[in-house]
DNA sequence: AGGACGGCTCAGAAATTCGG
DNA sequence: CCGAATTTCTGAGCCGTCCT
């Protein structure tokens, strides 16, 4: 519509062919790229003024019939309306290519916004490219990315629409809010409502009686040690095993009123998967675990964009899939007992979570979903599995977009999956926080990993100064030995394991090493080897039988040194 | 299978940047 | 200032080549 000549088949095939005509020296250069440069600067200067919203208008007219399906008659009548208002443009030098106003009745019936209802979808321009949005916004702000849809309803139903309300924190009535930023979909808890200092004054004598009721067996009266005051009630308790915790007046610290948010790009779940359960369960990290049994300093629970990890006084240790799988067991197993207690019917799904990967099981009728996700037989998916007669017994296992499923013994996929509400109970498992336990396991773990780490890069330096090299490895192996008694970590294990047993050093080896410092500098590893190996070869007996000697020695006063270690 | 070597990739975590 | 994304930095682990 700005540049029609341009892109026409036939304007490119005649340049071609003009551009022929240069190449065989029928016609100068400097004429042919003159009559194609002069008038197209011209049309470029004369658009200068064109605003991007126009162009915009324009797309959203010709493209309709792809992305709203408007019809042939709408799409002619918005070309009409193209056609008079640029004829208007170019008269108006004053305001050029104003903003087209279609006329939103002549437009396809998928056009009207399903968020509002009342305003109409069109293609929009924002930083990171083109979307659909409503032309409400921003009282709307419904929007959806740049695809085709035959019919449009059943790409619709699936979209999240930011903002979100995901409801109410129960217990302080702060608005759970699913947002999107500049990086991703993120949880929000609003900055609720101050509390009044009645509500204030209660929630913490709740938590005053909370904390009494866990270091007492007996019921304190919380009023009573507010009037009475602290010191009072304490007398004859000497010892500060049976002191009462610390008690502060309520009005002291009014609770801080902001707001709180997790992305969910890191903790890797789909923005559509987020149910008000969940968005709390999310929104208490970062979590602090409790205190450290050695400095009682907080051990805290993060996620940050590269998983779930720990931090005590700023130490932080990424937590393993390991630990996080033992919590999320735990808690089911919790949440099983808790409703075997109270009598209750289980929670759908609970049974079906306290399983690790690859065991089998049987699932309950509610638990159990045919998803159709293999052999795709013309059955609908969703399609109760009861219902087409499956087995709900299978091993379970982990699918496409890591979802749980329980498949066959051979895992042909024969797709078992678990229903929606069994999916929700488990995606709030996986969040689940760590025990304390755990995470000072995980800390300790690895600071014993970095400071053997640290000591043996000492020793590579030392190595280095000192020319003696044979009591750098002794110092190594003493270290390594010393280290290895106190942990069992995989990859730890992996490194110590190795270098306890330290292999004999052949004769070879002592040549490579006493001959490589005189080899060419930046010589490449691999050339060196073959250097060497050819070096060696070329080697008179009475030079490889040095070298063996020496050898020997080496590797009896090793042995003597690990028989002293052990010892 | 494993030791030696430097270079390389990968992953984890700190440091920095971004946006409201 | 805060939380999240991106960039930067660091160490682990692998590669390939020789010989035992």
């Amino acid at each position: 519509h700005f540049f029609g000549e341009y892109v026409g088949v036939g304007f490119t095939a005649s340049l071609e062919d003009r551009l022929d005509d240069v190449a065989r020296g029928a016609a100068p250069w400097r004429d042919v790229l003159g009559a194609f440069w002069v008038p197209f600067a011209g049309e470029v200067r004369a658009l200068r003024g064109l605003r991007t919203s126009r162009v915009v208008d324009v797309l959203d007219a010709t493209m309709g019939v792809h992305f709203f399906g408007d019809d042939q008659d709408a799409l002619k009548a918005k070309l009409h309306v193209i056609a008079a208002t640029t004829a208007t443009d170019a008269d108006n030098t004053a305001t050029p290519f104003p903003r087209l106003g279609f006329d939103p009745e002549s437009l396809s019936k998928s056009r009207t916004c399903p968020s509002c209802g009342g305003g109409r979808l069109g293609l929009k321009l924002s930083r990171a490219g083109g979307f659909i949005g409503c032309s409400s916004y921003p009282s709307c702000g419904y929007a959806r990315p740049l695809s085709p849809t035959t019919d449009g309803t059943e790409a619709l139903e699936e979209e999240v629409r930011y903002p979100k309300v995901l409801g109410e924190d129960p217990a302080t009535g702060r608005k759970v809010v699913l947002l999107r930023g500049p990086y991703g979909a993120y949880l929000q808890l609003e900055a609720g409502a101050q509390l009044t200092h009645e509500a204030r004054a209660a929630a913490n004598d709740a938590e005053l009686l909370a904390a009494a009721a866990a270091h007492s067996a007996e019921t304190l009266d919380i009023h009573a040690i507010n009037e009475a005051g602290y010191a009072a009630l304490t007398q004859g308790q000497e010892t500060d095993a049976t002191r009462p915790p610390r008690v502060r007046a309520s009005s002291h610290h009014p609770p801080k009123e902001t707001t709180t948010k997790f992305g969910l790009q890191g903790a890797n779940i789909r923005a559509e998967d987020v149910t008000l359960e969940l968005a709390l369960d999310l929104l208490r990290y970062p979590m602090v675990l409790g205190l450290h049994p050695e400095d009682s300093g907080e051990v805290t629970m993060h996620a940050g964009p590269f998983g779930w990890y720990v931090s005590h006084q700023g130490f932080n240790a990424t937590l393993p899939k390991k630990t996080l799988r033992a919590a999320r067991n735990a808690a089911v197993a919790a949440s099983r007992s808790e409703a075997d207690r109270n009598g209750s019917k289980r929670e759908a799904g609970a049974s079906a979570f306290a399983f690790t990967e690859g065991e089998k099981l049987t699932l309950t009728e509610e638990e159990f979903m045919y998803t159709g996700a293999a052999g795709d037989d013309g059955e609908e998916d969703g399609v109760k599995g009861a219902e087409r007669g499956a087995s709900r017994t299978g091993k379970t296992g982990k699918g496409l977009s890591d979802a749980w499923y329980v498949g066959s013994e051979k895992g042909q996929m024969e797709g078992y999956g678990l229903s929606l509400e069994a999916r929700a109970t488990l995606l709030r498992a996986q969040y689940s926080p760590v025990s304390l336990e755990a995470a000072v396991e995980v800390l300790t773990k690895k600071k014993l990993k970095l400071a053997f780490e640290r000591e043996r890069s000492g020793n590579k330096k030392q190595a280095a100064k000192v020319p003696s090299k044979k009591r750098a490895t002794e110092e190594k192996a003493a270290k390594v030995a010393r280290v290895t008694k106190v942990d069992k970590g995989a990859k730890f294990d992996k490194i110590t394991e190795a270098k306890k047993v330290k292999r004999k050093s052949s004769a070879y080896n002592l040549f490579c090493s006493h001959t490589r410092g005189s080899l060419a500098p930046g010589l490449p590893s691999t050339e060196q080897s073959k250097l060497l190996g050819a070096l060696w070869k070329a080697l008179g007996e009475e030079e490889k039988s040095k070298f063996e000697t020496v050898a020997r020695v080496v590797n009896d006063r090793r042995e003597a040194a690990a028989a002293a270690a052990a010892a």
